[in-house]
DNA sequence: AACGACCTTGCAACCGGTTGCAAAATTTCC
DNA sequence: GGAAATTTTGCAACCGGTTGCAAGGTCGTT
């Protein structure tokens, strides 16, 4: 149905080379053959097939987009971001969802198949196995929004968790707080660890102050909600709370509102990640904000630097935060 | 670097055609050449080249997921679903974000050069002229969440606009307000003006009512913010509001506590999707639900079917919405 | 044992491009 | 104007698979 190269070339009544060379930049064609290609190419419609040509450069531009998180709305921007800028740079995202059923080695397979220059796994919660496997098929491979592990054995981009969760602890008990509560999201995922690692190190630094924690079941509104409920109900709870993640803050928020809890006079909650709904005025969460811009966009750079000099060292790449004061937090303390 | 058939085909010492028939199925392979060449495959981790074999076979498997709706967060759910549900077919998304700078001829040819088997476009606010260019290039396409424009001349799965605005006329009328205003998108986005069109019609089956409506300049939280502002403070505001949106609701409904109203004693509001947010506790938006697992997965079949049959017709899938009560209407009218 | 029906296999051409190489065409230089 | 240097062009092989066709095997039947 679609028109092909061979087509092409006999309308112009130039070889199929002649053809394949004008649509492929720097190669060597006259002026005169470009013009005459250019119009058969133009008449009859034609455009090439970038996967037959893939067959023999080697190159799809095709980028496998991993993830499993779908549920988390601070996602949606790191999709837009991440698609349009891979666009820009000519790339294509081939998405793929790892909430469902199929295991990692599965997509793994799948991505081979469709000869991916590259993949950029986007998730906090990765499994371990994964970077060895793409390592083994010998594909580029960077995690956006991933843990840093102290090694840079694998291209990653993202904030330095550990430090994320010390800052938040400076910033509660530069605030005045006595008794601090940490909220995590599941306590064995390594995004929620290492937040903890860092705030009770930070914590540990003051003895004087009180210091609680509590989990919740995962990184969403419901369970943030339970958890809050939760700590809320069971009595002595904390003047203050660090959230792990935007969307368990604003879970946790709303189970204070729910019990009469005025915020932030009578607690108050510090949330991660700057979505789009901590800003919503009738939520004004108090939160500390991961460059997103930046993180995508470094991915994307180290993803293409890759792809150009494949053998290149593994590098991470990591952004500080910044606190975005809304309304969640007590002033500081003017004592 | 690949493993490719030909070794696979050498280390089993049989012929090329044979391992390309073990590894499609319903070709005609002995019990002994199978086992012969799966064990080489194995042991070499061979697995076949999709894009090689879609130069003969004519099917990529890629789907193209095209939209512009990156910003409003109703909309991970939808990506969510329709990620995993075309996985579970064996189909590839290939992402296409509209909302970069590259106009819709730039995605259609893109599209093309990937050889993509269908496109599922997913968004209230398409140009009309990209149906054309996908009928054109012969490449089934549906669209998801679009216009109902009467007639099924493309594949078409969504609620009725129209009928889902009178629904909500109907719902508020059923609620006893006098003054009801309707609070839009953009004015020229054809899902608010559908939804408008019934909406209206409605109400001028009630001319003892009063009817006002309003738009704001896009689909989002702050665009609903800004023109409920407005129309608060420019006074005479209405006693309940259908939020053609409930992004753009929960924006409305922001405006309104920010005024010190009382929702919904002093003034109520109807959201339309029912995105997650809307039931979070705080916020607690009534809403008109779209059905999006059954519209996704509605979309997928008729993807599918049409693979399967190319020149089957066209055919438009409506699905009725429900009212999601919560907190932001005032309950039924005792009189 | 001979024959035909049917299943399995390999050959070779093809899918839509790219590219090394050598011949042809053009340009440069004396 | 002619030889040398340079650029442009086409041929043919190749990328990693698939598939129509005919040859080779297997099996049942008489």
């Amino acid at each position: 149905m679609a028109v092909t190269l061979k087509e092409v070339a006999e309308r112009a009544g130039v070889s199929r080379s002649a053809v394949s060379r004008t649509f492929t930049d720097g190669a060597s064609v006259s002026y005169k053959m470009r013009r005459k290609v250019e119009k058969a190419a133009e008449e009859l419609g034609y455009s090439p097939n970038a996967l037959a040509s893939s067959l023999t450069t080697g190159r799809t531009k095709l980028i496998g987009l991993v993830s499993n998180n779908f549920k988390n709305p601070f996602f949606l921007r790191v999709f837009d971001l991440f698609t349009s800028g891979l666009q820009e740079q000519g790339l294509r995202p081939l998405l793929v969802n790892l909430t469902g059923d199929q295991g990692p080695e599965e997509s793994v397979r799948m991505l081979r198949q469709y000869s991916v220059d590259g993949v950029i796994v986007v998730s906090s919660t990765v499994p371990a196995s994964f970077a060895a496997s793409f390592e083994k098929a010998n594909i580029p491979v960077v995690f956006a929004f991933a843990r840093y592990k102290g090694s840079a054995d694998a291209n990653l981009v993202g904030i330095d968790n550990e430090a994320a969760g010390a800052f938040a602890a400076r910033t509660l008990i530069g605030r005045g707080y006595k008794h601090i509560g940490f909220l995590g999201g599941p306590e064995d995922a390594v995004s929620t660890s290492d937040r903890f690692q860092g705030f009770a190190a930070e914590m540990a630094a003051h003895p004087d102050l009180k210091f609680s924690h509590a989990y919740s079941s995962e990184y969403s509104f419901a369970a943030g909600r339970v958890a809050m409920l939760d700590v809320l109900d069971r009595g002595g709870h904390a003047e203050v709370y660090f959230g792990a993640d935007d969307v368990i803050s604003i879970g946790a928020l709303s189970a204070m509102e729910s019990r009469g809890l005025k915020v932030p006079e009578d607690v108050g909650i510090l949330g991660l990640n700057d979505m789009e709904m901590a800003g919503w005025e009738n939520i004004n969460l108090t939160t500390i904000r991961q460059p997103i811009r930046q993180i995508t966009s470094a991915a994307i750079d180290l993803m293409v630097s890759q792809l150009e000099s494949p053998d290149r060292y593994p590098e991470a790449r990591l952004f500080p935060c910044t606190l975005v004061e809304r309304g969640t937090l007590r002033n500081l303390a003017e004592d």
